[in-house]
RNA sequence: GGACGGUUGGCGCAGUUGGUAGCGCACCACUUUGACAUAGUGGGGGCCACUGGUUCGAGUCCAGUACCGUCCA
């Protein structure tokens, strides 16, 4: 791929699309398989098939193609499985969605008449155009991934709904329902009345929402007494069973065993005992409706109560004996209106309090959330939690940062059984066939075809389809071919690492671990990474919905994808929870890499023609030594922090060598050697070479744009030149040969030195081409050999001519700066005009001592004190003592000129 | 209500085992000499949220308070 080097900046568009194009030409990823190079293995967290790439992915994957590129340079067999998930309830929304715009359409032509309804439609055509929009769409987001520059494994990309992975999914639920741990119940559930599907307990979103407490008289059968409940859901007291007070609450002791009337109805219910009461809440007493909450629900299996429905799976109320004409069919939020002005008006209504609490929310349409009763198929998770806990605890399963292991153990210890079931079409359908015979019920892998008990031949299959996340916690292993054991399965698992975000570690990473641990046997991943999230730029969370979003690919389109890699690089994973998304932090790589773009330009003309060797050391000039123990030694905290998963370390080190060491110093004094070595050639060109292609290496796996560009066109030793990516070339690692702590302290001192004269200029106001004089006093012979060798770098980098190493101070009008033993003089005689900078000094004092008086004037103004805000008087008397220190300096400065 | 994270120059952040604070952007000044003006050089700017404690010494350790944020209930 040699071409001419381009010029000017650096383009990351062209760049990149030709390497992508390159890569996937000559590379699909495809799986190596050597027994005897170690293994390296990373499940990709499979995106949702109607999701495109937001800020989350982009940063996931960036982290974890680091740590992929990363070994693959360092020789493992690397597997990172790419992929996606089904996602039940969002596929299915996106697609009945758009089959009710297009028919729509059709109605308004009149083609057809009827609004658009799934169930008209029918489960089989339904899924099918599921499925013509799954192959349409539902790689969009793997596309997306390209644009990052990923290094998937792009042969093996999975899909939970492929034959295998279903396989997979099968054998694991018939295991479970064969082992007992899956059961069918008759509970409340979480209930969207918009999706009309059951959710489990993380689908479900609290937020904070401001409502009403309504403390309602409940009457004696007589009328004698009454006692007050508090409830936020007045709505649901048609559904009442009952009032349960606390056993040891004496405020209430003497209605206990009494039925009270419950308002609005005819009905009369007890009133009872029950643990569960919080005296504190309320009045202490409440209402009990075993259909319409779940913790009434517990009260009421324990009371033998019965559970009367009072709203049904839509949020309406029902039609039926509990529930008054006046409310049938209406919705629970137009209810609870109306049944407070019902109970205002029959005066049982004691107060209406304001009241903030937590209401579940559908976390996929916002819906508020409706406890609904009905029966699901639950898995139990005390068994199978278990060992899960202890993988962790024992430390086989590290999560990095640490901390979040107790996010996982705290869930893991108080787990409650897994609503698994979802009243949906599209997903995994429940393998429990129901004979219509005998009524025997049993899970197959295979569709049966008669019933195992009876041989007759009339079988239902179970409406529900799977949790999502019933096939998403099989990831790991069911796409690598699990419950065949492949060759894969033995190669490459467990996986070494999972990175994700920390919102999902129980939703997906928990039940990865206890799948796996029940299927295979064995832990899944060894490291769990949970990287930070990134937030608005003012630390909101970014949401589609909420339109406040950033689209990686518009930041890779503005600052190239490298840029963006190296700032999710250098977020890190072990620092702040969250990160604020902020545009100047890609201006400012985006700037870095064209840095480094510009500094690939200058060392590649340096190296036209040259043969890579290897470096002499004992011929190496002090800037050489300097930077190459520099670089070795950063060579060597990286690989460190690589192996800590120190991301932010790693990108700092790399930043800081290359711009402020390697480019500031030694491309300067690299190119004053090259200059005195001439033809004959000495070993600068070595050392540049060296460092410049060891640093395309070590940045490869960050920025592999950039670098396979530059790197393509460096010339190559014998070694690489069979190789034709970068990605495949080795890693590089420090070499300690070249720790110089001399040369180190020489090259601070000789910097020091520089930047004095520098200083001096500036200060006094020397034109910046004018070549200065610089006399150099020192003490000791060490230091005057060492200034001696490298007056030729003073000169050029502080443009001081001549510089005179000497032992005795100038004569003359000359200003000083002291380094230790050293001071450094720059004659001012013949390089200003004394008396122009002295009036120029003189002008600048003249316009500050005006200035304080000014702002003097202002402070002891009485009236300005006293009236003007307080901040501005601060500013004020802020402003003054800077001024006064400005007017120190200058008069500083204008003694100098007075001296000597 | 429980858990966790944050609070350092105008803004965004670093600060390793406690020894009088660094970076990037922004700001001021100078400079287009062949890698780079997406740059170079120099400069100004912070009693490290607050209160107490430990210590010769605390941004750094301990306790508490406030505010912001996230997760779970």
């Amino acid at each position: 791929m040699q071409e001419e080097l381009k010029s000017g900046p650096y383009a990351p568009k062209e760049i990149e699309a030709k390497w992508t194009q390159y890569w996937f030409d000559s590379y699909v990823f495809e799986l190596e398989m050597d027994p005897d190079k170690p293994r390296f293995s990373i499940a990709l967290p499979p995106p949702n098939i109607t999701g495109n790439l937001h800020m989350g992915h982009a940063l996931n994957g960036t982290l974890q193609d680091i740590l992929i590129r990363l070994k693959r340079m360092q020789g493992y067999n690397v597997l990172w499985q790419p992929g996606t998930d089904h996602a039940g309830i969002s596929a299915q929304m996106v697609v009945e969605r758009q089959l009710r715009k297009e028919h729509d359409e059709k109605m308004k032509t009149a083609e057809v008449k009827k609004p658009f309804s799934r169930h008209e439609m029918g489960r089989e055509a339904f899924i099918e155009q599921v499925w013509k929009w799954r192959k349409q769409y539902g790689d969009q987001i793997m596309v997306q991934y390209k644009r990052l520059g990923v290094s998937f494994t792009w042969g093996r990309v999975a899909f939970t709904m492929d034959e295998s992975y279903v396989k997979a999914i099968y054998r694991a639920f018939v295991t479970l329902y064969k082992d007992g741990l899956i059961y069918r119940g008759h509970r409340v559930t979480n209930w969207c009345p918009r999706c009309l599907t059951s959710l489990s307990d993380l689908e479900v979103e609290h937020k904070d929402t401001k409502g009403h407490l309504y403390l309602i008289k409940y009457f004696l059968e007589d009328g004698s007494d009454h006692i007050t409940i508090a409830t936020t859901r007045p709505e649901s007291l048609f559904g009442d069973v009952a009032v349960a007070v606390h056993p040891k609450d004496d405020r209430y002791k003497k209605f206990v065993g009494k039925n009270v009337k419950l308002p609005l109805t005819d009905r009369v219910i007890p009133v009872i005992e029950d643990q569960y009461v919080d005296r504190e809440f309320g009045t202490g007493a409440l209402k009990i409706t075993p259909a319409h909450d779940a913790n009434d629900w517990e009260v009421g299996q324990r009371h033998k109560l019965d559970s009367p429905v009072a709203i049904d799976e839509h949020g309406k109320l029902m039609k039926n004996e509990f529930v008054p004409a006046q409310f049938q069919g209406l919705d629970r939020f137009k209810v609870r209106e109306a049944a407070v002005a019902e109970l205002t008006e029959k005066e049982l209504l004691e107060e209406t309090r304001d009241y903030t609490h937590g209401v579940g929310h559908c976390e996929r349409c916002a819906t508020v959330i409706e406890p609904y009763l009905s029966e699901q198929w639950y898995l139990k998770m005390k068994e199978l939690a278990e060992p899960a806990i202890k993988s962790v605890e024992e430390d086989r399963i590290q999560f990095i940062p640490g901390r979040y292991a107790s996010t996982y153990l705290d869930w893991m210890r108080n787990i409650r059984d897994w609503n698994i079931s979802r009243q949906l079409w599209w997903g995994h359908r429940i393998p429990v066939w129901t004979c219509e015979a005998c009524g025997h019920e049993a899970a197959f892998e295979e569709p049966p075809t008669k019933c195992e008990k009876c041989g007759d031949e009339k079988l239902k299959q179970d409406e529900d389809v799977l949790d999502t996340w019933f096939s998403s916690a099989l990831w790991p292993f069911a796409t690598l071919g699990w419950p065949d054991n492949t060759k894969e399965m033995k190669f490459f698992y467990p996986t070494t690492v999972l990175s994700t975000a920390r919102e999902i570690i129980n939703l997906w990473v928990a039940r990865m671990i206890f799948m796996s641990l029940k299927f295979v046997g064995t832990i899944p991943f060894k490291h769990v990474l949970i990287h930070p999230v990134i937030q608005t730029h003012d630390g909101k969370r970014m949401s589609k919905s909420k339109g406040n979003a950033i689209d990686p690919l518009d930041m890779i389109d503005k600052y190239g994808a490298d840029a963006n890699r190296f700032w999710f690089c250098s977020m890190g994973v072990k620092g702040d929870q969250d990160v604020r998304f902020r545009e100047e932090k890609l201006e400012e790589y985006k700037r870095f890499v064209n840095k480094l773009w510009n500094a690939g330009k200058l060392v590649l003309n340096q190296l036209d023609g040259y043969e890579p060797r290897g470096i002499d050391q004992k011929s190496l000039t002090l800037a050489d030594r300097w930077i190459l123990f520099k670089y070795n030694s950063m060579l060597e905290k990286l690989q460190n922090s690589l192996n800590n998963y120190d991301f932010d370390d790693v990108a700092r080190d790399l930043y800081e060598f290359i711009w402020d060491q390697f480019c500031d110093w030694y491309l300067e004094i690299a190119k004053i050697q090259i200059a005195q070595e001439g033809e004959a050639g000495g070993q600068t060109k070595t050392v540049l070479y060296t460092i410049f292609e060891g640093l395309m290496r070590a940045l490869h796996p960050i920025m592999p744009f950039v670098t396979e560009e530059l790197w393509s066109y460096l010339p190559k030793s014998l070694s690489f030149k069979e190789i034709d990516s970068i990605m495949f070339a080795p890693y590089p690692s420090g070499n300690p040969d070249f720790t110089d702590k001399e040369a180190d302290a020489q090259m601070e001192y000789l910097i020091r030195v520089i930047r004095s004269i520098r200083n001096i200029r500036q200060t006094f106001d020397v034109a910046a081409k004018a070549e200065a004089e610089a006399v150099i006093v020192v003490k000791n012979d060490s230091e005057k050999e060492l200034l001696s060798k490298n007056v030729d770098a003073i000169k050029r980098l502080a443009n001081a001519n001549p510089v005179t190493i000497s032992a005795e101070k100038p004569a003359g009008k000359a200003a000083f700066e002291m380094i230790s033993d050293t001071t450094v003089y720059i004659p001012l005689d013949k390089l200003i005009d004394v008396e122009k900078t002295r009036d120029k000094l003189n002008q600048r004092i003249g316009a500050k001592e005006k200035e304080r008086e000014r702002v003097k004037g202002q402070l002891s103004n009485e009236s300005f004190r006293a009236r003007a805000p307080k901040e501005k008087v601060e500013e004020q008397e802020a402003a003054l003592a800077d001024i006064e220190k400005q007017i120190a300096s200058i008069n500083a400065q204008l003694d100098i000129l007075k001296s000597n």
